[in-house]
DNA sequence: GAATACCTACGAAAAATTTCGTAGAAAAAA
DNA sequence: TTTTTTCTACGAAATTTTTCGTAGGTATTC
């Protein structure tokens, strides 16, 4: 993978409302951005507009205005970024932050049998 | 949790080496870190000393130099970090991940068993 | 068509992080 | 005791990221 340069913090909340809104004009991600945090119209067109520039957002003017849209896909990008941190943070051991994950956040069991199925998946692929 | 300021990157290296060693000179922490990529002693030195200044690390003058230790354990931190990660990349959940995680990582057959153990003991707990 | 509202572009300030040069203190060697 | 080596402290430069002010352009309204 490692096709794109990895996304800031701010990149990636930006990307987040992308992702769940498909196309978006700044306002539309500034407003969405603003319910969890204060950021000012230009903060956030600037990050854009960086993004653009990096080629991780796709720009369409339309009448005055221009239309987003996330050009890097979020499972790509998260797979990506999940890499970067299990290496970083668990040394490339990717059972040891699973365990971890599993044991801090609580599963219901529907994900646990899903998980099972996927783990019987994978011994079979042996 | 989020009793600790979040480590930067640079931090993250030295406190890894910390773990790994227990306790190490600035001088023994650079070297090690410098198996990785090329870093100036003072560069070192003064990561070291912000991370002694938020608490990350404690400092022992024995002769002219300073022994570090890590001030926060390494599954704390990971644990710590992985929350953080899982909010702003997999929006907060956390299955999603650990998905992710086994289907692009290969997980030998001891692995696989020890997780199945996991799961089978996270079904009891219901 | 002038005034107003709404957007983008640009550039620069502010903040956070990383890097390193220089000075000076302590220890070791000569 | 002088010289050299080895460390730390301090401050500032460089880089990266975030934030925002101001200018200018296009559409809309009166």
């Amino acid at each position: 993978m490692e096709i794109f340069q990895k996304p800031t913090e701010s990149e990636l909340e930006v990307l987040k409302v992308l992702w769940q809104m498909g196309r978006a004009t700044v306002k539309q991600v500034n407003e969405e951005i603003n319910k969890t945090k204060e950021t000012g119209y230009t903060t956030t067109l600037k990050i854009m507009q960086i993004m653009f520039e990096k080629g991780l957002v796709s720009k369409n003017a339309e009448g005055k205005q221009h239309i987003f849209e996330a050009k890097i896909g979020e499972e790509d990008t998260q797979k990506s970024l999940l890499n970067r941190f299990i290496d970083s943070t668990f040394q490339g051991n990717a059972m040891s932050l699973v365990m971890q994950a599993l044991g801090n956040h609580h599963a219901s069991e529907e994900e646990l049998s899903e998980l099972k199925k996927l783990i019987q998946q994978l011994e079979q692929d042996k």
